[in-house]
Order: structure tokens, then C-alpha cells, then sequence
RNA sequence: GCGGGAUUGGUGAAGUGGUUAACACGGCAGAUUGUGGCUCUGUUAUGCAUGGGUUCGACUCCCAUAUCUCGCC
């Protein structure tokens, strides 16, 4: 269902917004990070586990939805919300990175993406329609507008090109969407070029959409540098009052900058992806629990968090069962990482509030890259 | 007891009389940013059962010993 963003405060000295809406009688707070539930499950999570972590928003994908198991089976089971049993707010990311990213080979055309599903290689044709038909039938509170994200690397010429098309596609979805319970975001493409950020943003907004995103920041290995500079051409486009969601991004120093940056919501698989290959944010940096030296360290997985895995469990059965391969340890660490996650946005809202969040930043910083404290 | 075959790293194993002993798994470490629980990268045997010998040179050839294994009595 719809509801309503409002802007809460602006930070003094830098571009951090705190915001807030209300979904189902329940009070969210912007900034706010969202854990992704690709195939509409937060992987290894149930929904008390993350409404125990303080999960908001999750997201699910309209192109592995799609394939399996199909948009009519989610839609007879009474939408998205009830087939997957989570009563906080979804958002569909649309299935433009997933085409981008994981369904070779593929052919651009002004009509849509054909592509191979990484399925079983079925060629198939996802266009910006039957995207959003696709969500309009899933269901969720925020639909994503058909995008293509081209790599950083492309040309100016191909990425002008590109966001032309990209924002032809959105109008054409905008035009079809007919599910009044559900948002639409927009999103913004223009890879490094400032002129084509801005022309994005600009050229976007006036489409006038529910919220916006920007995208195109987190592909294959970009460099920080980059990610920030895109925000900063994009962001003074955008309408105050409207959300602003930064795709994909989910290392936590990103997190604290995409926040000074003006941005309010994030969504990224690493906190999860990284808890099934072993690994753990901490406040002192990132931890591989495969590491050796954990074999026999019976303390706590880590002393200041307040999750379930951190109460109970030690980083000596955590690796064993990751080495071991048993589902209980990536599920401990999913818990973890996302509750890491869900906390330092606790924290950087706190600094909003307390004008101090420049200072935050240099105090995680150094703790999160410092020498070892251990 | 007699005859045959074998013995290479943590494991399964390639290998040739001549620079640095293949590959795989495992181990160790790293990567991972709108999620294929996929995966990728680096590293990992100063030594080829033991002791002699032949040779300019032997893991590769010869002898002995040990262990394993197959067949026969």
C-alpha cells in the first residue's frame, strides 16, 4: 500500500535528511537500509528474525519472480505480502540490473531487453511494460521503473543514448501502471558524466514519480570515488519531499557517506552474501570467520551488538559451522550483518539528530579501518 | 612358502634420466555493493618408502630392506 514520505529534518552542515513514514500503523525512520529478498525470502530469515533485527523495507525481484515461480502464482496466493507472510513494506527492484547482470547474452532494442534466463537459457523478452505489469501483479508498496545500467566504463555517447532510452522506458511504464496500492520509483542512470547525471535527474523528475532512485553506482568494482560523485551530480535534482534511494549500495563507510550525500534509503545483498561466505561486519572491521585463528576463540561473535547470533553464539561454533558448511551459520551471520547494517542507520539517524554526524563518521572510520583492536 | 605389481604433499593422483614435480580436492588467505547459497583470485611437496649403487646428472635405471596388494599352494 501507499504511503507517505515526510522530511523530518534537514542536517546544517551536510546534505543528511531524516524522514519518517508510517505503513500499517507502524512509524519508520529514514535513513534506512534495506535488506534484499531477491526470490521473496531475505535468504535463511523468517519473519520474526527480521522483524527482530528492525527490518523496514525488504526487497524482492521482479525478474527471479517472474521466472519462478511466476507473477499469477504470487498473485493467487494474495500478493507478495501474504504469499512470503511479511507485513512490512516490499520493494520490486524491477529485473533491469538482473538482465544487466546475470542473463547472458542480451539485446538491447527500443522495445525491451531479450535475454537468456540463467534458468534453463529460455530466450525471453522483459520490456519496460511487462515489468511493470509484473509488479502490478506482485504486488509490492514500491515498484521500480524498467532501467538499463549500463557499466561505468560505457561512453559518453552510448550512456547519453542509454538514459535517453532508459527514460522512454520509464515513461512507457509509468503510462501502463495501474495498480493504485503501489508506488512507482524512477531512477536515474548517467554512469560518471555530470552533464548526463544531471539531464537524468532532471529529465526524470519531470516524469514525476513516487520517489527516485539512483542507479549505476554499485556496478562491477566502480570505485568509491565515482559512486560519490554520481550522488552528488544527481542529488541536488531531486524534489526534497520525495524519497531518495541509492541501488545497491551496503558497505557501511557508503552507508555513512551516501547519507551526507542527501540520500535516504539503500538496499544491497552484502550483508547477507557475506554472511554465506563467512564473513562479519564488526564495529572494528570486517571479520572472515573462516580465518584459522578463530578455531578455538570461544568469545562472543562480537561484544556490542545486540543480535541474537552476538547473545548467544561464540566465533568458534560460527566457523565451524560455515566451514562445515551448515545452513545455521549463515543464517547466524545473515542476522548479524543485517542487524550490523540496521543499527549503524540507528546510530548515523541518532548523529542527524545530535548535528554531530561528521564527527560520527571520522569515529567510525576509526574504528572500522584503524589498527587492530582485538 | 612361491610368483607378480606397487610405494610421489593432508588426500586422490600425473610424470620424465636433464632447468622451477602436472592437475584436482583439502588447507591457508583475499575478493564479493539494485544476490545464480553460484563464484573468482593468490598460496600451499627444498622433495618422490628407507639404505646403498650406476651416471656428468635419478623421483625416473640396478640391488637390498620395509610396508601394502594380487594370484597360486
Amino acid at each position: 500500500m501507499k504511503f507517505i514520505f515526510k522530511l523530518e529534518q534537514t542536517d546544517k552542515l551536510t546534505k543528511a535528511r531524516l524522514g519518517s513514514f508510517i505503513y500499517n500503523d507502524v512509524l519508520y525512520e529514514t535513513p534506512m537500509f534495506m535488506p534484499v529478498g531477491t526470490q521473496a525470502t531475505v535468504k535463511t530469515l523468517t519473519k520474526e528474525e527480521l522483524k527482530e533485527i528492525g527490518s523496514g523495507i525488504i526487497l524482492a525481484n521482479t525478474y527471479h519472480l517472474w521466472l519462478r515461480p511466476g507473477e499469477d502464482i504470487v498473485s493467487k496466493a494474495g500478493g507478495l505480502h501474504k504469499f512470503m507472510n511479511y507485513d512490512g513494506p516490499i520493494l520490486t527492484d524491477s529485473g533491469g540490473f538482473q538482465v544487466f547482470s546475470l542473463a547472458n547474452p542480451k539485446d538491447i532494442t527500443e522495445e525491451g531487453v531479450t535475454f537468456k534466463s540463467h534458468l534453463n537459457g529460455d530466450k525471453l523478452l522483459l520490456t519496460p511494460e511487462k515489468s511493470i505489469a509484473i509488479q502490478n501483479k506482485l504486488d509490492s508498496d514500491i515498484a521500480m521503473s524498467f532501467d538499463e545500467c549500463p557499466p561505468a566504463s560505457a561512453t559518453h555517447e552510448y550512456m547519453e543514448q542509454s538514459i535517453k532510452r532508459t527514460l522512454r522506458w520509464a515513461k512507457r511504464g509509468k503510462d501502463v501502471h495501474n495498480n493504485p496500492n503501489q508506488m512507482l520509483f524512477g531512477i536515474v542512470q548517467g554512469g560518471p558524466y555530470q552533464d548526463l547525471r544531471e539531464y537524468s535527474a532532471k529529465e526524470t523528475v519531470k516524469l514525476d514519480f513516487d520517489g527516485y532512485s539512483i542507479g549505476g553506482v554499485a556496478n562491477d568494482g566502480e570505485s568509491k570515488e565515482y559512486m560519490y560523485q554520481a550522488i552528488d551530480y544527481s542529488i541536488p535534482h531531486l524534489p526534497e519531499n520525495k524519497i531518495r534511494y541509492l541501488m545497491g549500495v551496503g558497505e557501511p563507510i557508503d552507508l555513512i557517506e551516501g547519507v551526507i550525500r542527501g540520500i535516504d534509503i539503500f538496499d544491497c545483498v552484502l550483508p547477507t552474501r557475506l554472511a554465506r561466505h563467512g564473513h562479519a561486519f564488526t564495529k572494528y572491521g570486517k571479520i572472515n570467520l573462516r580465518n584459522a585463528k578463530y578455531k578455538e576463540d570461544f568469545s562472543k561473535l562480537t561484544n556490542e551488538c545486540d543480535c541474537y547470533a552476538c547473545k548467544n553464539y561464540s566465533k568458534a561454533y560460527i566457523r565451524h559451522l560455515i566451514v562445515a558448511n551448515e545452513t545455521l551459520g549463515a543464517r547466524l551471520l545473515s542476522i548479524h550483518n543485517i542487524r550490523f547494517l540496521i543499527k549503524l542507520m540507528e546510530d548515523i539517524r541518532n548523529s542527524i539528530k545530535n548535528n554531530n554526524i561528521l564527527e560520527f563518521k571520522e569515529e567510525f572510520i576509526k574504528n572500522y579501518y584503524g589498527e587492530s583492536h582485538e
